[in-house]
DNA sequence: CGCATCTCAGAATTACTGACATGG
DNA sequence: CCCATGTCAGTAGTTCTGAGATGC
């Protein structure tokens, strides 16, 4: 943890409030502010892409579960939790409610019963590829003012930061 | 847990949904993974930003608060609530609570007796100047595997996609 | 009267913890 | 006996809605 400092700050009281420094300095508030505008934008995004899957009966744990199965085929509820990134114990209602649509299987494990097996139907499939085509949607709107070549380094930058956080726990 | 199958998917069905076109056209499933990408990112940004201000007492919106305060002068509630992006409802607590430390001022405003004007105090500067310290703290930990000029793109990228999403409402 | 401001009460969603029963 | 797994219950924090009191 380092730099920072300088601010004075000081009696803010009676304005003198904003003076742009012609961006010779970044003002210090810029700075704190990544961590504000991450979650502007996170909550924004998050909102919105709630919000799309609302409105056809989903939640984010719907897309992010279904997709953990596409990608890693049939697992057990704790390692689905694990991959998903959803506590195993909300996992149970989600899978209860993927269940009822017909999306996926909860089969006993006859190798160990102490687990169930999660699978993907076809109906799931064809669920994902919807959730997919709405969230896509919510990224194009999301991402409308910049350019492919400036998403491709969105993401690629957050997905560095992502993986760096990742394996720091 | 490890190596679970590297998924037929058996239930890929008709979709055509992942095809890896070799790097030539992003997999469709990575595209949707942008908002959740966003949302892990913003998680644990989020999460650390938390934690990190919860040692020292405050939350969230004590900063938020008081950088608004910095940033455009004293304020009645509502038109700080709009600036810090807090709900006027939920601004009572904090002041109530910014308040209890000394570091925000509540008094009437003489030329509209319905509005508190709210003012941040010289222990508030400070109080400010050491939650931005410790935000920065969170953001160079989150930022760690970027160089400088990616650290500038992002903010940048987000700044943009913010911009773009604050006057869609 | 209609409208703005502050306050309180509470719903709804989410992230997270803990305990318990069963089985390996 | 210890550990893993699935389930349930409950906490805490956040976001958001509504209604009431007061003043413009």
């Amino acid at each position: 943890m380092l730099g920072f400092m300088q601010a004075d700050h000081e009696a803010r009281t009676d304005s003198a409030a904003l003076r742009f420094d012609r961006g010779a300095e970044t003002p210090e508030r810029l700075k704190a502010q990544l961590s504000r505008l991450m979650g502007l934008t996170a909550a924004q995004t998050q909102r919105a892409a709630g919000d799309a899957l609302r409105a056809v009966g989903a939640h984010k744990d719907h897309f992010v579960v279904l997709a953990a199965l596409a990608e890693f085929g049939p697992a057990s509820q704790s390692a689905l939790a694990a991959r998903a990134h959803v506590y195993k114990s909300d996992l149970v209602a989600v899978l209860n409610e993927l269940a009822d649509g017909g999306w996926i299987r909860r089969a006993p494990d006859p190798s160990d019963k102490r687990r169930n097996v999660i699978t993907v139907t076809a109906a799931g499939s064809r669920r994902l590829a919807e959730l997919d085509a709405v969230l896509a949607g919510v990224n194009d709107h999301v991402m409308t003012p910049l350019t492919p070549g400036e998403r491709t380094q969105l993401f690629a930058l957050l997905t560095r930061i992502n993986a760096h956080l990742a394996d720091q726990r």
